[in-house]
DNA sequence: TGAATAGTGTCTATAAGACAATATCCC
DNA sequence: GGGATATTGTCTTATAGACACTATTCA
């Protein structure tokens, strides 16, 4: 609402700053990380990895994978890096979230971290071994409903709160608040699932985002109709009940 | 798909820099700017303040309002600033857009740019007298239809195309995209009119979003059932036709 | 009076929710 | 056969598009 909160002293020096261009480095510039945040769905909830601190500050508390961006790196690279070496994933969805950029974020120096987050079957990611110390796929408590957003709360097996560093529990409450956003309308929850799934497989992705039961019928008709999957002839084994045919992901064709 | 693109010697340089954490300014630290695509609807169609490069590089051609974050300056901040002593603008719209990390998009060094938008009402943006050398509000030419994406042109008042510097057709069309995405649910379109305004007026600034006629009476249904707007009592004047009554925005009050 | 746009009422098509009925598997 | 879930079909309700009609202002 304020037009003029800054003081002039900051409009000179960042207008020196910029007459300087051929010599950025003679003004301080920030680090620049990327934090990712890699979620899955079990147990009908969403859940995401972190690793626990082992240094100050913030040590023993509980982080997303993270790291510089180097200096010859893209910022997508520099996320698929860090999803490879401390998630030892690679080949999965990933995405640009949000830049958080507050000048107190960090207490050791100026950091600016752009946060990403990636989608991934839950059995790929029990599977991956990661040699970065203490990790846990906690579940993720998100205490507001629709689009309000806010933070969140990272819940352990048995349902302890488990304390997070920094911003992440903003950071992991964008995350939700995005995937909740795009799931009406982006293939989000196949990202969850592997190649081949039933419908309702697919509507427990989706209920574990939203948090919310979904219309079993509307559900059904929806996905088929937008023609956002294949049947395959395919049908699940080994349930005790009647086996679902299997479907695999169709990007619409129509448009 | 790969998961292994990068060669190791990177993941050892960030693991040198992540393990020097306590002195991180021993480490090469890109530039971290904030671009503003300043938004206005007229003559039906999307227009954004460019500001014309004096210096090289991409002398000549036409960029968004930009600047760097100061060490001590959030990233808010810092948009804050640029739109007030730039373009001459406060308090309005300002939203976060997308960060921008190739590592060749800047010639002159690495130079990472936090894109920011900003939506306001014609008039305001005519009456403000920025000290930036040379502005135009260009037409924003969409070559692209509904979510798909991609860059725009910039065209002047006889339609001619403004050659853009650096990556900001790119950034100007995700602009676009994120307008498009929420107009149906979000209130950007208040932002771009003045307090008070006809249903008409916002119809045609959603038109002007979303390049495409929308129909009158669902669209008048949707904006008043769902409680967006409030009558004022009041009607326009000085029209050579029926005067149409002045709403406001009226942020729901359901759920 | 005519031109232009505002505003209202009604019908239709589409999508979602509710619910019933049948089908298919394992035990 | 019984239990559990899959799958199909029908009815109802909410919303958007289409269109006809009336209202109000200025030239």
């Amino acid at each position: 609402m304020s037009s003029q909160p800054t003081p002039p002293a900051d409009d000179v020096a960042a207008e020196r700053a910029f007459l300087a261009t051929y010599d950025a480095a003679a003004f301080p510039h920030p680090s620049v990380t990327v934090d990712v945040a890699t979620m899955t769905t079990f147990d009908g909830a969403l859940h995401a990895l972190l690793v626990r601190r082992s240094d100050h500050p913030a040590k023993g508390r509980w982080a997303l994978p993270g790291g510089f961006v180097g200096i010859e790196e893209s910022l997508d690279g520099a996320a698929e890096r860090v999803l490879r070496t401390k998630a030892g994933l690679g080949g999965i969805f990933l995405e640009q979230l949000y830049t958080f950029g507050a000048v107190e974020r960090d207490p050791r120096t100026r950091v600016i971290s752009v946060g990403y987050y990636a989608l991934v079957e839950a059995s790929r990611l029990t599977a991956a071994k990661p040699d970065v110390g203490e990790t846990v796929l906690a579940r993720i408590d998100v205490p507001w409903t629709g689009e309000s957003g806010g933070p969140v709360r990272a819940l352990d097996e048995a349902g302890r709160e488990l304390p997070l560093a920094f911003d992440h529990a903003e950071i992991l409450g964008l995350v939700v608040q995005r995937m909740r956003g795009k799931i009406d309308y982006a293939p989000l929850g196949f990202q969850l699932l592997p190649e081949r799934f039933t419908l309702r497989q697919l509507q427990q992705a989706h209920e574990a985002i939203l948090d919310r039961s979904l219309n079993k019928d509307s559900f059904r008709r929806s996905i088929i109709t937008r023609g956002l999957v294949a049947a395959t002839g395919e049908t699940e084994k080994d349930v005790p009940y009647r086996p679902a045919e299997l479907y695999r992901y169709a990007q619409a064709e129509n448009g």
